[in-house]
DNA sequence: CACTCTATATATAAACC
DNA sequence: TGGTTTATATATAGAGT
């Protein structure tokens, strides 16, 4: 929308990535606060501009100001209620540093998977070399080869 | 937008308003998406309709994490840990509370991911049936081609 | 950055299937 | 619910301040 098409991928002229950030965030708020009151919708939004400053809406929050979250909570809630994530809890006493840590390897072992997963899509392989890119297609094979024969046998058991 | 002007108040006509839920949901959450990708902002957003069916988006749940909110639980953590506790009494302090729900929601993102890196290597596939099969051979043969691809422009450089 | 100004691109209301 | 069409309302890209 706008003098120009955009093309839709990352912006890579920050300053424009930013600007743009700031106005379509302020029309996307605005669309929110549009659907909940116009269709008596229940919506929470969380946005993280890529500096890492966070904005948000939740349904009835003050409109004026509303950056404060009081709904946000309770929608959240909910949305754990329906998706089904039910949280059991123990381990009662352990230090700061010690929840820090865990979070932390938590995060890394997370970091690394989420490389391997896009390296198993052909995605940010880039810096991937020729022997690390040959055993990659290797085990991408195995891969399909498995899934065949599984595909297969589905198949007969399907028809018996 | 349309034909006419609409008032910024609840439809009244319930199925007007329904019909504008689907459009103006459909709308929000594809500006959601662009807002993500254009601007490399971290993007949650939960939805429920006034008849209590759920909709949702959070960044990078359609690409290689495609499943129901893998990602939707880590931007909650975020937001918790940025911004949820500042408005609570205790703004210096975190809880126990905070703290292991962050490391529950990180653990869960890990069990995720480790079960779809599974898949991915033709392992634990047996509960899958033949229409993710076929999905899942279609992602690895993506990855493969892109490696293919991949693996000649090296040699090319390395040649040169 | 926040705001202004426009030309254009999009979203969508209304009506009908 | 989903699509289609069309006229109109909005959002916003690009450029400037």
């Amino acid at each position: 929308m706008g003098r120009g098409k955009v093309e839709l991928k990352r912006i890579e002229n920050q300053t424009s990535r930013q600007v743009t950030f700031s106005k379509r965030k302020n029309g996307i708020l605005k669309k929110a606060y549009e659907l909940s009151l116009l269709c008596d919708a229940e919506v929470a939004m969380i946005i993280f501009s890529s500096s890492g400053k966070v904005y948000q809406f939740a349904t009835d929050d003050d409109l004026v100001f509303h950056f404060n979250g009081c709904r946000m909570d309770r929608i959240i809630a909910r949305y754990r209620n329906e998706v089904g994530l039910l949280h059991s809890n123990h381990k009662r006493f352990r230090t700061l540093e010690s929840w820090k840590s865990e979070i932390e390897e938590l995060q890394k072992s997370i970091d690394i998977m989420e490389a391997r997963l896009r390296h198993f899509c052909g995605e940010d392989i880039s810096t991937m070399g020729i022997k690390e890119l040959k055993q990659l297609e290797r085990q991408l094979r195995v891969g399909v080869d498995r899934i065949r024969s599984k595909k297969v046998s589905n198949l007969y058991t399907t028809a018996a």
